[in-house]
DNA sequence: TGTACATCAGTGAACGCGCGTTCACTGATGTAC
DNA sequence: TGTACATCAGTGAACGCGCGTTCACTGATGTAC
């Protein structure tokens, strides 16, 4: 490996999106986040100045993947309340750090616009009013939540939670059967 | 104070509830407390052994109130709603340490017979099948944890969160209007 | 009523560790001429 | 084509701090007789 890293900024976004989906964005440090890119400890501070700013650089990453995500489920509620637990799934670690703002700079113009980006999906999505949007928002958060937390019942986790998703969800969007 | 403080073991809980409420609960060092409380750093572990102890203390202390919360909410499935959203944002410590079984000891069963406990009320208020349990359980959870990680639109922060709760729950439990 | 003893609660000093932060530095790259 | 210089990326040593953990201890309380 050459002095200059090449795209260390990239890598060490990479990075700790693998130390958060291990053990969370609270137990990340800078200097293990060093460590496991193979540079000087100091050369993440040269990147993002301190925690916040790499997570605010992870967030932003996050917001821009989730709006792909949930362009390419297309304009179906359903469809995009599955993606939206889907997403939480596969990328968790992405998630734990979007919905922790208080972890991150929430006033940063380019996470603010990839955010803002993303929600346009769910927006376009819900013809109703504010609350049908709260409602539909909920729903998925919820049991995207509780299903990465570990709370539901077991039998909950074995599964596809894409069918889960679309199940519970469907109660929602579908009414009461 | 006395050399012997009495009931140092809850005075611990409520500070540690306290700290919780201000920093989370990821930054609760058991240092920190022993300062809060005026008391010897090692006297913590002296109870509790280690923070993962401390947790599980809180937590259970935790899905108790939250029994008696729903239970006094009464049989109806909103007002039951109503009162989860109202728990999650009067006791927030309690709530965010409760659904991070991660923290603490899961199996501890004075913990999972208080948890067993306060889910009785909601099993008991819903009718149906286990899939309408779950979108119930999912939309009060999912309002409650994005209004607690100030993710909702600011509107949303300037009424009564109770009655939020039960137009959005609303939604899903009387179906669409 | 008094004494002896066991038990429990809390102390305080000591330790090693990983952390964030700072700073003078060096190696690599790009550009002007 | 070559040289000089500015800029940027990353280094590595040093610092002070708060943390968890351990351990011999001391003060308070309760109980047996």
């Amino acid at each position: 490996m050459a002095y200059h890293h090449g795209d260390l900024r990239q890598a060490l976004i990479a990075s700790a999106v693998e130390a958060i989906a291990e053990s969370g964005p609270a137990a990340l440090s800078l200097r293990d986040l060093a460590r496991r890119v193979g540079v000087s400890h100091a050369a993440p501070v040269h990147h993002f100045g301190d925690k916040a700013g790499l997570l605010t650089a992870v967030a932003t990453e996050g917001y821009r993947l989730f709006g792909e995500v949930l362009r390419a489920a297309g304009p179906d509620l359903l469809d995009l309340g599955v993606a939206y637990v889907g997403f939480a799934i596969e990328h968790r670690a992405y998630f734990e750090v979007m919905f922790r703002p208080d972890l991150y700079r929430a006033d940063d113009p380019e996470l603010v616009a990839a955010r803002a980006r993303a929600g346009e999906s769910l927006s376009a999505a819900v013809a109703g009013h504010e609350v049908d949007r709260l409602a539909a928002w909920s729903i998925v958060h919820g049991l995207a939540t509780l299903w990465l937390s570990g709370s539901l019942p077991p039998a909950a986790y074995e599964g596809d939670p894409r069918d889960l998703a679309r199940t519970v969800a469907g109660r929602l969007f579908a009414g009461p059967t």
